[in-house]
DNA sequence: GCGTCTATCTATAAAAC
DNA sequence: TGTTTTATAGATAGACG
């Protein structure tokens, strides 16, 4: 039951986070290649590292410029919406996880009737 | 017990393509925002989809445009090299061969003065 | 069709080379 | 330092409401 936990924070070894880099990139990559031939859907990725001079792109020089372009016909007002940002993200993130706790807390009491110490802030309140 | 193996094609069955593209997208979402925070660098990505009318990106769209004006600024030769994509990846290797076999073309007739047969089409003109 | 669940597959952290 | 291996966390296809 004891699970592994990655903490989903700057690594700071350098070795290590050269290392889980190269490997998350490559899973990366194949994701957005995977999703647009399963969904036929235009997409790009760009990588920016100190390990490479340049970028890292998805699928190509041509297709970001093109997506780039597109991109930039769009008018600024339109352009901030529907967006996943990282703010909304990790709104999303929490209410999943508050959920998911709250479920397991009403599961607890009803096998046991223990009570709940808090583990973040925003269960207090 | 239901082997899933997924055909890496085009869904065609239209509500299962759409169901795959969020839950993927989301996945794909969540990976790269990973990727930055882990390693701290700086990426983004752009997803055009037909359930959507605007493009969903991450981070954000200043995010995506800095990144954007940032690849912009590299020149067109620079853009062509570094890239992960199969086909470039390919290219390059049959350009540099060609470059080998040209080279090796000019030593021969150097010191021996005997012609070249192409293996390629593009040895040819 | 859309959100949730879960069995199963995939990505990857850590270990070992 | 990179590549391969392996155990586990994480992603997701299909099922269900």
């Amino acid at each position: 039951m004891t699970r592994k936990k990655v903490k989903l924070a700057f690594i700071t070894n350098e070795s290590a986070r050269k290392g889980t880099f190269k490997k998350r990139k490559k899973g990366l990559m194949k994701k957005v290649s995977e999703l647009s031939t399963l969904c036929g859907i235009d997409a790009c990725a760009i990588i920016y590292s100190p390990y490479e001079p340049h970028p890292e792109v998805w699928p190509n020089t041509l297709g970001v410029q093109r997506i780039l372009a597109k991109f930039k016909r769009m008018p600024e007002m339109e352009q901030s919406k529907k967006m996943v940002n990282q703010e909304t993200f990790i709104r999303q993130r929490i209410v999943k996880a508050n959920e998911h706790l709250k479920k397991q807390h009403k599961d607890n009491r009803e096998k046991e009737m223990t009570s709940h110490v808090p583990m973040f802030d925003w269960e207090r309140a």
